[in-house]
Order: structure tokens, then sequence, then C-alpha cells
DNA sequence: TTGATAAAACTAATATTATTAGTTAAAATA
DNA sequence: TATTTTAACTAATAATATTAGTTTTATCAA
């Protein structure tokens, strides 16, 4: 009766795999088979794990927004205000370089708009909402300014990964700025 | 002696082809096998055109890239400052809506530092530097300002794409806000 | 006009994939 | 202890990209 209680860490241990995977060659070289050979196995005992490459991708999108929602709560800790956007703007982007492949994984979702991914986004966004309401925004301003900073945090990462900012620049001052006159523009007009 | 001259559209119809699947169905669907399906021939056939399916992913990027300029240099005609950058974020993320494909596969070159795609990215880059120079930055002030703008830009674009924006409020307005905000933001700090 | 050349198609074959179906060993539960 | 479930397995299939070698066809030069 009672729903055999799991083995517990098997399915996590194969998303640690497959991060990892990620994480090093980039998620074009998460395969079912590279994945099945990581973990010493074959490619279709996969299967009693989640349903085929779609569902390994889903389940890979969810850990990654999980993981890089606990690194921007923890950031947003103690802080608040301006402090606090800067804050988790860089915990956002650190995660995004410490983790290149579980980042990539966060968009590779075969259907984004999967219940269960989700939960997991609105987790991630309702954090930006909290921190957002330092700034007393009236009405849909609130919503504008968190497709604002979510732009900006997703934008920022996805161009630094696929080499887009080419410039000898220091990137870690471009997001301080950016972030700085973005909070400063939404609290004026 | 001289190189065969070449027909001339061929390539060109090849790259309409895939545009088109893209358009329709995601990157995702461009194979090589419905390529050739879509343009009569044999798989095989396309290695007489480009280098395998990563050089058709490189050609597409540029492609892309190419099609995005030519929109938004359409659209910086004639405006300047706060106005010009109102025009160019409104026709970047207009091509996104309606070509997701070819934006899609503007991100998606097997190695985005290859040479031909960052000169094709570098003239939307300078474009953008141009319109930004209205603002009179110092230093790399004006730097700063570009990535900022590409990260909205594309982060916008990309986020909404995948369905990332859930709330039932007016997107054209939300970006429309934070453009002014960022751009505000930029001139005061 | 004819012969050489090059482009661009083709067939055939191979290696990887993901995937399905059905099977088996082991562990946990009743 | 008997049953059930988990999670592995083998075998087989379909689709993919890719390579090698061949053939057709159109263009250009003589």
């Amino acid at each position: 009766m009672s729903p055999r209680p799991k083995v517990g860490l098997e399915l996590t241990e194969i998303l640690e795999a497959a991060a990892e995977l990620a994480d090093q060659f980039g998620m074009q070289e998460v395969t079912l088979a590279n994945l099945a050979k990581k973990l010493g196995i074959r490619p279709p005992s996969l299967y009693n794990h989640f349903d085929g490459l779609g569902g390994l991708r889903k389940k890979m999108a969810i850990y990654g927004i999980d993981r890089l929602y606990e690194v921007l709560a923890q950031a947003a800790i103690g802080v608040s205000g301006d402090e606090a956007m800067l804050t988790i703007s860089k915990a956002y982007v650190d995660f995004a370089r410490k983790h290149p492949g579980v980042y990539e994984a966060t968009l590779m979702a075969p259907d984004m708009e999967d219940e269960d991914v989700q939960h997991a986004g609105s987790k991630v966004v309702d954090l930006i909402v909290r921190v957002l309401q330092a700034y007393r925004l009236e009405g849909d301003t609130a919503i504008h300014a968190v497709r604002g900073l979510r732009s900006i945090l997703h934008g920022f990462s996805s161009l630094e990964q696929s080499g887009g900012f080419k410039m000898a620049v220091d990137l870690n001052e471009s997001l301080e700025i950016i972030i700085k006159a973005f909070t400063h523009g939404m609290r004026e007009n």
C-alpha cells in the first residue's frame, strides 16, 4: 500500500552525474550514452529513472533552477534594497559562471510551460519579487521591474557564457553598473 | 583558373528553407534529413554546400545575425537618443517574435568565437555603440551600457520565447519601461 | 563544336543515438 | 517465506549524421 520507500539518493546521483557532464562538456554532450557510461550502466536502464532524454532534460532543468534558487536565497539573507539587488545579481551571474552546464540545463526543458518547471521557476521569481518590494513600486511596475531584472541577469549570463562580450573591460564592473542604472531608473520613472 | 561562377541563389535558398523550418518547428527540427526533404534532395547532398550540421548552424547563425542587423539598422534611421533606444529595442524584440527559429539560430553556432560569427555580431554591437554615442558616456561607461542593453534585449527575447513571462501584463509595456529605466539610470550615475 | 572541369546531385555503408520490448536478479515488503 | 517492486539487463529498431565513391550536368576554354 505505502509507496515503497525510495532508495533516495539514486535519482540525485544520476542528476549530479549529468550535471557534471553538462558543466564539463556542455549540454550537447549529455546523452543517454555518455550518462550511462559515466554511471557504469547501459542506456536503456536510465528509463527506469526518467522518461527518456526529454525527461532527463526536464529533471535537469528543475534541478538547476532549484540549485540557482538556493544560491540566490542565501545571497538574499540579511540584505535589502540596492544592496540586495546587487548581491543577488552577483550570485546569479556567479552561479552561471561556476555551473555553465547546469545553468544551460535550466533553459533546456522540452516544455518550459510544464507545471513542475514553472513551479521551480516561480520560486526564483517570487524571491526577486520580495527583494523588489523594498522599492514600493506601484501597480504593474513591480512586474515590469521583475521582468527587467530577470532579462538583465539571464541575458548577461547567457551572453557571457557564449562569449558574446569581447571587450577587455571587467565584467563584474559591467554588471554592477548595469544593475545600479536599472534600479535607479526604476525608482525614478 | 577563375573559380567557376556560383549559381548564386543556391546557398541562400537552402538557408531560407532552413530558416522556415526553424521558425515553424524550432531549431531542434532543423536536421539534415528534414532540410533535405524540404529541398527535395538527399541528406548527403547538403555536404556540397556546407560542412555538415555544424556548418549549417554556423551559416544559419550568421544569416540570422545579418537579418537582425538589417532590421535594427532600418529602425535606427532618422532617430536618436531615447527615441532611438526605444525604437531599436522594439525592433529587436519584434524580430525575435516574428522569427523565433532564426533568432534561436543566432545563438546556436557550434563556436560563437568563430571569426565569421564574431564579425556578423560586431556589426550589431557597433550599431548599438553608435546609438549610445548620443549620451556621451565617458570612458568604459559606453561599453558597460552596450553590455547592459544587449543583456536586456537578449534576455527579454529569450525569456519571452521560452515562455518565461507568465503574468498577464503587457509585454511591450514592460520592454518600454525597462528600456526607459535603464537609459535614464545610465545617464544619471 | 568539343573536351575538360567543377559543381552538385546520387547510392551505399557506417557509427551513434534514442527508444521499445521483454527478461532477470536482487532487494524490500507483507 | 512468498510476493512484489525496483532497477538492471539483452536484443532489436528507427533515425541521425557522416564518409566514400560515383554519376550527372552545366559551364568554360580550346
